[in-house]
DNA sequence: CGACGATTTGAATAGGATCAATGGGAGTGG
DNA sequence: CCACTCCCATTGATCCTATTCAAATCGTCG
């Protein structure tokens, strides 16, 4: 790992509180790769080798079961994936590949199953992370249970809105078709959710998108934080 | 807590690794109650006050939005729940209640916590349980949305199946509406989806199933144990 | 220009939900 | 012991949501 990309790595909240030398330990051990768009790093029900940490990029993990195949989730820096699964040495659930160009900090998962051991307060960071990917999960389940396709679309365009500064139009930073796996529907749904959502004020424009009535769009919407937060 | 209970709870994955002292510190803080049916213990959106140990009975775990509510989880001895609420202080993404007469260990949440910084063997248990209901929920979700209703109910019917030992027969521990929540659909749909199944040799009698052609009751399943395992 | 992949649109179908009505115990009170 | 009631479960009819298969359209890139 190259020296000047120490210094980012050291700020994830996983690292921020471990003693120094232990870091030092856990770095030396890994790897900073750089990967092209669609490459598959994981693949579900191997076992796992490494913790990644995304520090650039972004990563569509994803699972197959029949021959049909969804998406769980997009994760984006700074974050790391398949944490549970090496803590328990257990086979990955889901595959994970690229979307574009990223850098992924590979940290063998011995290396993270020993430093918990030594390391309580990167233990105590774990379990930070740990809970928050699961109340994640359970949100997700919830959106998936409790709403119909239209409601998630409709949440997920105010909740980018929100985050990419609520000025009234955003960017969809993910193709359709990903985005219509991680909202469990098929591309062809998508579309025509789209369409369904274009009396609520949502005009789309290949990946940009205005939003003319907001308030009509939340009563659709009806964004709950014990969902969406 | 009455003396004669101290050693079930002590035997929990969660504590058994603990110090004696820090086990009687949270022993010391924590409540051992019954409760009758139907009683609800929390409800998504508060702050944890406790974390709950179920010792007997079961607790079904739901939640609501829109007007629709759904079954997250059913826990049964021994098993935790809220716990990742409880770590970070963050609100309950569920309700939960009692679905039988049950006995409930309840932590107050701020010792969990503070326990966490002490006992460092402690954080570690609370890694495993974490990660294992992390992975619970991402196979809750796979369920979910790589499999139709008759599929998740074939899946379900074989795992109840083998948990009761094989022997070509089974009950169902929860009552039938509540099984339709868990498995994401109503009721109706239940009774349509186990008529169903009845060319696959399962034959319901009440909460009694019998199954004559596992084998294809299999095939129909397609059982994975990246979802079910 | 031409090819390819992504997206949209159309038509038919499947999977579930909803609304309504019926059947079937378990428990209650006479 | 027998109605009676209530709740759960089933069944029927219909509607809605979403998938499937097919075809058309759009955009991008060589």
């Amino acid at each position: 790992m190259r020296p000047r990309d120490v210094p980012v790595v050291r700020e994830l909240a996983l690292f921020v509180g471990m003693e120094e030398a232990n870091f030092a330990t856990l770095v030396n051990a890994a790897y900073l790769q750089r990967f092209p768009p669609q490459v598959q790093l994981i693949t579900e029900g191997d076992s796992p080798d490494f913790l990644y940490v995304i520090v650039e990029g972004s990563i569509e993990v994803f699972a197959r079961s029949n021959r049909r195949r969804t998406t769980i989730d997009i994760f984006r820096p700074v974050a790391t994936f398949v944490l549970a699964a090496v803590l328990m040495d257990a086979p990955y659930l889901m595959s994970g590949q690229t979307l574009e160009r990223s850098r992924l900090l590979m940290i063998p998962a011995e290396d993270i199953r020993l430093m918990m051991e030594q390391d309580a307060e990167f233990a105590r960071a774990i379990v930070r992370e740990l809970a928050t990917r699961d109340r994640s999960m359970i949100k997700a389940l919830k959106n998936q249970k409790l709403r119909t396709g239209i409601e998630r679309l409709a949440n997920y365009i105010l909740r980018e809105h929100e985050e990419q500064g609520s000025h009234g139009s955003l960017t969809l930073c993910i193709d359709k078709q990903t985005l219509a796996a991680l909202l469990g529907m098929t591309p062809e749904s998508l579309s025509r959710a789209f369409a369904t959502l274009a009396p609520y004020g949502v005009d789309v424009h290949g990946p940009d998108i205005r939003l003319s009535k907001l308030d009509d769009l939340e009563r659709l919407a009806k964004p709950n934080t014990l969902i969406d937060g």
